[in-house]
DNA sequence: CCGAATCCTGTTTGATACTG
DNA sequence: CAGTATCAAACAGGATTCGG
């Protein structure tokens, strides 16, 4: 990639961010996923970390994280029935661009704290 | 944080996700920081390099941005008008985020590829 | 308990044309 | 060149109800 010109780098990158963005964009995943690194969780424990999310988003965004191979999902034919979430290799692979996330999260919000002008509130 | 429990540390990066997610979420918000990190530009030349975004997305965005103060919008008073685009020091702090972003982008795009059964396409 | 199905709403996004 | 304005389409999200 050394000898490729700006142009060409950049549109590179912009067809990677999109790669990765399909993925974790909306509200719901990066949470969802940020719940699952805390130990295989059932539907209602993900609830539970998740407050404000609804058993319809939860139920929506699970089947689209498991067709994208993030987490998979087990079915214990006990009764009532069990099932257990959990991150896949590919999941756990977010890892570090989580971290990223987060610290950077952190830091905005220090960064608007301190000068406490402008900048959206959004809710 | 060392002696939290996990669901104290899961609420907390909830947060912090969701601080960081407020700002970089959608569609093109991503593709515009990518963009002006090879060098300032001009509205043309995001267009130029984001194809299929249409002037008010851009223009919409790029407001939305400077309120995050993630870029700085430089106005100079010729003929015809120009305008120009940067980031600001807390854009550039994205730098990180951004490429792990992409390093998993690149990823993602291997693994799917290898298997290519399953997962969405999405357009 | 773990969802699926349905219906409904408001926000996001887009296409296109137009302006200083 | 750097955007606005307008209108339409698409989608995300919520409320509620139902089933194994």
């Amino acid at each position: 990639m050394t000898k490729m010109k700006n142009n060409t780098v950049c549109q590179y990158k912009l067809i990677a961010s999109r790669d990765a963005l399909a993925v974790i964009q909306g509200k719901w995943r990066i949470p969802i996923i940020i719940s699952l690194t805390y130990g295989n969780k059932r539907f209602g424990d993900i609830q539970k970390d998740i407050q404000d999310i609804s058993p319809k988003m939860l139920s929506q965004e699970l089947k689209t994280l498991e067709e994208y191979k993030i987490i998979s999902r087990k079915l214990y034919d006990s009764m009532p029935v069990m099932v257990e979430y959990s991150l896949t290799p590919l999941g756990l692979s977010l890892h570090k661009l989580l971290d990223e996330l987060l610290n950077w999260g952190v830091h905005f919000r220090d960064e608007m704290v301190g000068k406490k002008k402008g900048g959206k509130t959004k809710n």
